[in-house]
DNA sequence: AAAACATGCAAAG
DNA sequence: TTTGCCTGTTTTC
């Protein structure tokens, strides 16, 4: 269940890997056969995320959508050329994975890297804890048999990326596109930032809704998930349960840009470093290990790192909020 | 070994 | 409001 940062890492993988190549797919879980006999022989034209999804357009007007939904991913095999920096010599593919389960050593490569595309050689071994010790092993069965439920295979000649579990995968054409779009909020990494703030701020300050359930709200702004809500909510030192149209404006443009700040770390990352600051062992701690990468999620019962107060946990949008009470305030009338 | 749980969403009822 | 997705990690028996 990645959060909007995973989905733009992944659709610059694609475009990386796929743009330009004329496309082989397949579905060897079969409930995507008609969508992948579609898509064969097309040329990918362009791929982009906007929030938590990943748009492909293919010539003749088709356009693949995905929604990984909760526990989908793209794991990538072959000649991977990334810009992402994420590849260790094993190391896997950009992924749609649990940003927290991150257990490979990509962490410094993607620091150090950035910038310096280089091409990696990258097999897939069967499964993620044998990369390591066993991707020389199959290293010539080429392509890769399929783990899991694929729901869609996509291949050039040297390249492929398997789909698994995704809520959404479909095809559309470009209406199609477009009314998905239309019911998304603004991403701070498409199209001008100004206007994604105005809409941002518009959209919260005419609805009641509390504020920690509108940053989760697509419609609201776009790629902003359950971590990511608790720690600009805890960030900003906001009380979730202020209604929208309670929040000052100054307030919203301050999460507006906090948002656009999380958002970059987290693309260039592939984590969602929500502490700032954290240098040597701590940032190291901070990028493998979930439970020390953030302020108040995951962390219910504990002492805030800021007050010391227990880190509270209620259900909003049936789903678990974590929030320093102490901390976390209504703003004082603007 | 089995169960619970997780960074969402859409579709069914 | 509930269920499906059907993975991967953590927790419980």
């Amino acid at each position: 269940m990645p959060e909007g940062h995973s989905v733009h890492r992944i659709a610059r993988q694609m475009t990386a890997n796929f743009v330009g190549q004329v496309c082989n797919a397949s579905s060897p879980q079969g409930r995507f056969a008609q969508g992948a006999e579609q898509l064969t022989g097309r040329t990918m034209l362009r791929c982009f995320a906007v929030g938590k999804q990943m748009f492909a357009e293919f010539d003749g007007g088709l356009w693949l959508r995905v929604h990984l939904g909760i526990y989908g991913a793209w794991d990538f095999a072959g000649e991977i050329y990334t810009t992402l920096g994420q590849t260790g010599e094993y190391g896997r593919a950009a992924r749609g994975v649990w940003d927290g389960t991150a257990r490979d050593a990509d962490a410094e490569d993607s620091m150090s890297s950035i910038g310096a595309p280089r091409r990696a050689r990258m097999r897939m071994a069967e499964s993620e804890k044998t990369d390591a010790a066993g991707a020389s092993v199959v290293a010539d069965a080429w392509p890769p048999e399929p783990v899991g439920a694929v729901r869609l295979r996509l291949m050039t000649e040297t390249t492929l990326a398997d789909l698994r579990g995704p809520t959404v995968c479909e095809l559309l054409d470009e209406a199609g596109v477009d009314a998905v779009l239309d019911r998304l909020g603004p991403d701070p990494l498409v199209g001008d930032l100004a206007a994604g703030e105005a809409k941002f701020v518009a959209a919260v300050r005419r609805r009641r809704a509390p504020i920690g359930q509108l940053l989760m709200d697509q419609s609201v702004v776009a790629g902003i998930g359950n971590i990511y809500r608790a720690e600009m909510l805890y960030r900003a030192r906001l009380d979730p349960f202020v209604p929208g149209n309670e929040v000052p404006e100054s307030v919203l443009r301050s999460l507006w840009h906090d948002w656009v700040d999380l958002l970059n770390i987290g693309v260039e990352v592939g984590r969602m470093m929500t502490i700032p600051g954290l240098t040597g062992a701590d940032y190291q701690l901070a990028l493998n290990d979930v439970r020390h990468r953030h302020w108040v999620y995951g962390r219910a019962g504990e002492p805030c790192r800021t007050c010391g107060t227990n880190i509270a946990l209620t259900e909003m949008q049936n789903r678990k909020l974590y929030w320093c009470p102490s901390c976390q305030v209504a703003p004082t009338a603007a």
